[in-house]
DNA sequence: GGTTTGACCATAA
DNA sequence: CTTATGGCCAAAC
């Protein structure tokens, strides 16, 4: 990481572009990682927006709007976030079922397909 | 500077 | 349903 300045959030370019993109998802709507990969250039790249979103804590953006392409919540032993995550969510107006689980048909944010 | 890890994904069994 | 495997690439160790 930056061992300039811990406070200086970020300054790594995927990061930023990470942020941006998520940024551009509504309320109410939800994303996944492949997507947000695919949007930045390669679908390979979903471990790293994850990873991105990690490391941003900052309110201007909705990572909690970003789930998995199972719609479900990733939480690799930290359930911690989950929750809030999940609260976030419904908040919002996403719903889960049963299982847990966004209906991504619904709720899935479509990046400006034309 | 090589090895491990990770908020993933698709596929196979 | 679960578990395993390969892939991809940046940070952490």
């Amino acid at each position: 990481m930056e061992r300039d300045d811990p406070d200086r959030v970020v300054s790594a370019g995927f990061h930023e572009r990470v942020a941006a993109v998520v940024r551009t998802v509504p309320a109410g709507r939800v994303t996944t990682y492949g997507d947000v990969a695919t949007v930045l250039g390669s679908p390979q790249v979903a471990r790293h927006v994850g990873w991105a979103l990690a490391a941003m804590d900052r309110p201007d953006v909705p990572w909690h709007r970003v789930i998995n392409a199972q719609g479900r919540i990733s939480a690799r032993g930290d359930t911690g976030r989950v929750e809030v995550q999940h609260a976030r969510l419904v908040a919002e107006g996403i719903r889960f079922d049963a299982s847990g689980r966004v209906d991504l048909r619904v709720f899935r944010h479509r990046f400006e397909v034309d």
